[in-house]
DNA sequence: AAAAAATTTAGAATTTTTCTAAAATCTATT
DNA sequence: AATAGATTTTAGAAAAATTCTAAATTTTTT
């Protein structure tokens, strides 16, 4: 385990914001002023590679980057791109049952505006 | 409705599969070999403001464009990026309750391997 | 400590999508 | 059918995001 990949991970685990990958990029220079982008695309794929973060690809956003890879539901405003995180119970059982097929991992991906944006007036 | 864009919805509604913007531009240009690539994404953009398509976003592969807005199930494979439908019973308003909000729309993402990539060794 | 393997870096390159402004087409109204 | 106004299309430039490359550095193994 290197430096970067110590530092990347500890921003990811830093908070429960899903994070682009020059947020993390970011981030990271604060504490390690010479890494390069470079390496956090390659730390962030290492690193969803053996299934400690997870990837949110949604339409209308950059990538996103989760600290857990266990499966869950995402909320996606439509409006501000924010993106949230709703527990739900493992199902990953009933759709190995249901497409007769081992699966990797699921996410439920939902639409939606937020309370912040249904305020604002357009 | 002009030309373009009803060749563009009949190359997405030809069928099942989940064309990205540059094969459906290949396709489109098969008849109207003038369309611009600019069109398709502009079209792409209109349908499904206008809920008719669905774009459908995920990890490793290019978005691509599924002829129904209707929240069902895809399945990606891991290994050839190969995505596909999988009915679901609509359950908007059980999600309405529990995040205790109107949602626009849900998908529920599956990774998976598919057969064809099972049977090959690497 | 030396050798081998893996990782990092900077910048170039690629890929995908959006933007721009002029031309063309469509729609509504007379 | 002609006109005016709105909308759409086009080609190419531009932007944005990610991947690639090859040399330098760091880490791990022997």
């Amino acid at each position: 385990m290197t430096r970067q990949r110590a530092v990347i991970l500890e921003v990811i685990n830093s908070d429960m914001r899903h994070h682009t990958a020059d947020e993390i990029f970011a981030l990271a220079k604060e504490r390690l002023p010479g890494i390069s982008l470079a390496t956090v695309y390659n730390t962030l794929k290492y690193l969803e590679e053996n299934r400690l973060i997870r990837k949110i690809t949604a339409e209308g956003t950059k990538d996103r980057y989760d600290n857990s890879y266990i499966p869950h539901g995402h909320l996606f405003c439509s409006k501000c791109c924010e993106v949230s995180d709703f527990t739900l119970p493992d199902f990953t059982e009933s759709l190995n049952e249901l497409l007769g097929d081992k699966i990797d991992s699921w996410e439920l991906k939902v639409r939606y505006i937020c309370q912040k944006c249904k305020m604002v007036k357009d």
